[in-house]
DNA sequence: CCATATAGTCCTCCAAGCCCC
DNA sequence: CGGGGCTTGGAGGACTATATG
């Protein structure tokens, strides 16, 4: 009961400012929602009571009051990948520019399932919108059994299946990338192209198997059957080792940057020559990619334009729209790899 | 007028659910917190109710009676960076765990300042502390003036300079990962590194310049002026490239592993052999780092604990505790980039 | 035109009430 | 008739919206 000083007090309430300024609450909820219907000179001595005290608008109440809580969700699948995580970052900028904040909740790889209660958590805190950037079929899966009471948009591309009752989707076009990459090397004069897929229960890996298989198909070469396993370089080592066991093609589409790099590690040791041997391209444009041993021919994804489709989406839909589907364009970025 | 079907109805509330299960709005409220008190065949009548009703508690009406948002806010560096990428995701998942979502604020680089926006909009929406994973001199400026109202850490080394009052500190130790991957090159008969620093705003490029300078004074080298500039694979190269003009070190700490994924380009352009003619070593161990040529000796931080850390940091001065700071120990995986 | 009162948002806490032994 | 387990009603909490001076 000793303490010193003065109780800590509470966060100082509209009535707090109201009290100070020498007007009513609601005159300070005029102030501080730039209403027009006030006199400059209140509303300056309404600004400097707000000042004085360190006064904060309790977005609790107001989210009661309104039912909007200026909240959007993100549910992405854990890990550094990189387009997931670009897109996220992008993802915030384009909401708080839209005046959101975002929430986001992570997803333990391999651990899909969670969807469900990752949804929940953010249902539960009041989002408006959800953005899932967790493009695996396991997710939507699971996103097509939960009627959410909220706009949710797969930033993925989503092919295949029925969608989900009101769910949209934001994409950038994973099989015209994939396609413009193996065109790029058939162009080239490359006469087969082998493809390292990644895990097959991610879209983005999905599409990419199907343009690659457009361009051969359309090429009239054979497609061999796509090998792979995950994302990561140590599964590209695996594949550039099974590669040069079962024999060498003259030219590889790695389903992402990280593929490609541990194939080229594994070419590398065995002194297999890149490009003059085998060309090879991935698909990204990592940051470290113009730099990898030889440079890496990509593709490029604009996240900053695909988070800004994504809270697009959800606004449009908040408004009443139908934004419909959206896919952006990707960009072959031309490297040393895939040189002639 | 004519819309078809029921009017679309509100989310439905505690009364809603009592008026279904016969009972009084407390009753609700009592089975949804788990209070004891609650008969077992009124609890699972409550239960059906709030089934029937897909009931879901609104958390700004919660939020506001208990002064508790269950929110933590996060402010990151914008980009891509691994370091900050993963602490973001890892802090996710132990504020998860901890019973709090994450709410994110990035900053643009270069805009640091905008720390203090980002942080008003945290706290405007009522986050119970806030996590700084964006570790550089001006947001920790910033940070002084701010007289946050709740809880602040910041992730990462802060070595320098008084902390700000309540700001609590965790960290991978920085200085320590340096002199380790330093002492490992002295070691090996490398008769001097040179550092190609990080961005000197940033402490952790300062501390790891500052464990580079520790290890070559104690073992009495000369320590050559660090270069560098960004975190990026292309000051790396142009680090490299500089090197090459004035003359080649038996050895190399970069402060990153992009960093010294760029360096090893330029050095792989100009014909030079690594590890023979020079080694090098980098920090961060990136996914793709054992994939380099040569696979990258560098030093591992364990962003999973860091992010606990951080979480408990905040948690534990919510509590009315004083977590103090905590380093974390950074480990060195010595890889052929640097073997003798 | 400007400012004030009053009602309503949904929940948790507190004090009181009921019932049954 | 008193006490513990279960339940109830009412009072805020900070704000916005809708009349009302």
């Amino acid at each position: 009961m000793a303490t010193e000083g003065p109780a800590p007090v509470h966060a100082p309430s509209m009535a707090d400012v109201a009290a100070l300024a020498g007007v009513s609450h609601q005159t300070v909820s005029r102030v501080v929602n730039e209403h027009p219907s006030v006199l400059p000179d209140t509303r300056e001595r309404v600004q400097a009571a707000i000042a004085a005290l360190g006064y904060r608008r309790n977005s609790a109440a107001r989210a009661l009051v309104t039912r909007r809580s200026g909240v959007l969700g993100a549910i992405t699948i854990g890990g550094t990948h990189y387009g997931p995580t670009s897109t996220l970052l992008e993802l915030e900028d384009a909401a708080r520019a839209a005046g959101f904040v975002v929430t986001v909740a992570t997803l333990r790889q391999g651990d899909e399932a969670a969807v469900g209660h990752a949804l929940e958590r953010l249902l539960e805190i009041g989002v408006e919108g959800v953005a899932v950037v967790a493009p695996t079929t396991q997710v939507a899966d699971v996103l097509s059994g939960l009627r959410a009471t909220v706009p949710v948009v797969l930033v993925s591309s989503y092919t295949e299946g029925p969608r989900p009752e009101g769910v949209h989707a934001v994409a950038v076009g994973q099989r015209a990338g994939a396609r413009l990459a193996t065109e790029h090397l058939l162009a080239h004069g490359r006469a087969e192209v082998v493809h390292v897929a990644g895990p097959q229960d991610w879209f983005d890996a999905r599409d990419r198997v199907a343009g690659w298989r457009d361009a051969c198909e359309a090429a009239g070469v054979p497609a061999r059957t796509p090998i792979g396993a995950g994302w990561d370089a140590a599964d590209g080592y695996a594949a550039g080792r099974r590669l040069l066991d079962e024999g060498l093609p003259p030219a590889v589409f790695a389903a992402n940057d990280q593929l490609a790099l541990g194939l080229l590690r594994a070419l590398s040791e065995a002194g297999v020559r890149v490009p003059d041997d085998v060309a090879v391209v991935g698909f990204d444009d990592e940051p470290g990619a113009a730099f990898y041993s030889p440079p890496l021919t990509t593709v490029r994804q604009d996240f900053a334009a695909l988070g800004r489709a994504a809270v697009d989406s959800l606004t449009s839909v908040l408004a009443g729209g139908d934004p419909g589907d959206r896919v952006l364009t990707p960009q072959l970025v031309i490297r040393a790899s895939s040189a002639t």
